[in-house]
DNA sequence: CATTTTTTGATCGTTTTTGCTCGTTTTACC
DNA sequence: GGTAAAACGAGCAAAAACGATCAAAAAATG
């Protein structure tokens, strides 16, 4: 294990959690305090972090991935569902995702696992290219611009060839009433798409998503296993949405 | 084992993890360390790689960041070769193009212009993404780690939906004989495929490409019609490429 | 087959990196 | 607000890696 190389996980560890410690990158890279805090030297200076007492914190979310994988509100939370996504997700699965930023968060927790995925998003696509373990499969289609979705008859047909475990799906609004839904109806037909060709079916969102209705309907909630999401969710609506039938995990942040 | 051996299994297992290890090296191809060292500072005499303290670290041609102000091998004249490129292109013209260092300079100078491009390289889908002009159609496929490309049967049937006014292929070898080639044989599929759906080919390389041939061929000379290439090309293999019937660009550096 | 050239592995002194210790500063808790 | 625990920075010695040099081995040449 060379310096550069302990740079990149410290750097990866960084984009999943927004927050390392000290004593953990130790244990985990097998040097010791010294040298970790030599090397969060090292990276402060070259402006990838922030040290702090025990550790380092992610500087301003803006330029701390490669290719501007777009940041947005609600990075903390997005982070913490993330994290959550990865440790439930079994080894091995197939797992169909949307873009988004908060399936992205989930996607950089997944680093490292062996699993496969099939997207429609090449932001996704991109950020899972340099792992060995994930098998990544793109679907094809027509660029979007802004979102970095594949769209049209290519998608489909090539969605259509797959049986997937799971779907994870980002949404844009989920609702008791209306279901799950997004901004576009291209993002809402490739989602509906990905929930028909799965065996279950997970929404990550930021409890801010919660009770909102978007212009573009995916699917009715019963189409929906599982919902993760942060602890801000409003205890009546997350009442309601597990009276419905829904699964409702509470990422701790 | 011979030396160019070597280097061909140092850059794969670099393409492989971006970053290696001088030891695990030495141990991978029997070799001591002091021929591991030799190697990497060859390699890194011809800019395929950064030497650092226990081993070296692909140049991400992607990292454009102002203290990594080493990029990837000819940048400079992959730059010229780009804008080159990018002042022959016709506007609304429907162009192929693989992935590979050299294409990529070409898309950046792209951007902006009202052009259709179909890829099976990620990172060129990417870099077109924020553009509002440009038409981007991806192919699909399974993604190949590191190399951002797309292959397989889905990859294949989507290109064959196209019909390309203009096939833009990267190769690592040009050469009288043996025609165009690359590294892999995925990549050399891939850019067959283009060139049987395009009107006209043309070749991007920078000068270090010409006489020489890599592994995987990819399609013979009559088959390009055009070489885009920087200053650096010998005199004596320009001469040679033209009289077999290619039309030689270089691009004023 | 002998000779020349290239390549490789080994050695040695030098530089970089790493882990440890010690006194100081910051944080957490009562 | 005071005290204990944890983390920090600096300095130092051991370990690892480096560059340079040289001789042996392998390959190319005549």
């Amino acid at each position: 294990m060379i310096k550069e190389e302990r740079f990149e996980r410290i750097r990866e560890e960084l984009a999943k959690k927004g927050i390392v410690d000290g004593d953990e990158l130790a244990g985990l890279l097998g040097v010791s305090r010294a040298t970790i805090r030599r090397d969060l030297d090292a990276l402060e200076e070259r402006g990838f972090l922030k040290r702090t007492h025990g550790g380092a914190q992610a500087t301003d979310p803006e330029d701390e991935l490669p290719f501007h994988s777009k940041v947005s509100a609600y990075m903390r939370e997005k982070r913490a569902i993330g994290l959550a996504v990865a440790a439930l997700v079994p080894e091995g699965a197939v797992i169909g995702c949307t873009g988004g930023t908060t399936v992205m968060a989930a996607i950089k927790c997944l680093k490292g696992k062996s699993v496969t995925v099939v997207t429609n998003a090449i932001n996704v696509a991109m950020e899972l290219a340099p792992s060995e373990q994930a098998q990544v499969i793109v679907t094809g289609g027509s660029l979007r611009t802004r979102s970095y979705e594949l769209v049209g008859h290519i998608a489909d047909r090539t969605l259509g060839e797959f049986h997937l475990d799971l779907a994870l799906i980002g949404v844009d609004g989920i609702d008791i009433e209306r279901g799950i839904s997004t901004y576009t109806i291209a993002e809402a037909h490739a989602a509906a798409l990905y929930i028909s060709q799965a065996e279950r079916v997970w929404v990550v969102a930021d409890h801010s998503k919660a009770g909102k209705v978007a212009p573009a309907l995916i699917a009715p909630l019963a189409k929906v296993h599982r919902l993760v999401t942060d602890p801000g969710l409003d205890a009546g609506i997350q009442a309601r949405l597990e009276a419905a039938g829904l699964e409702v995990i509470v990422a701790a942040s």
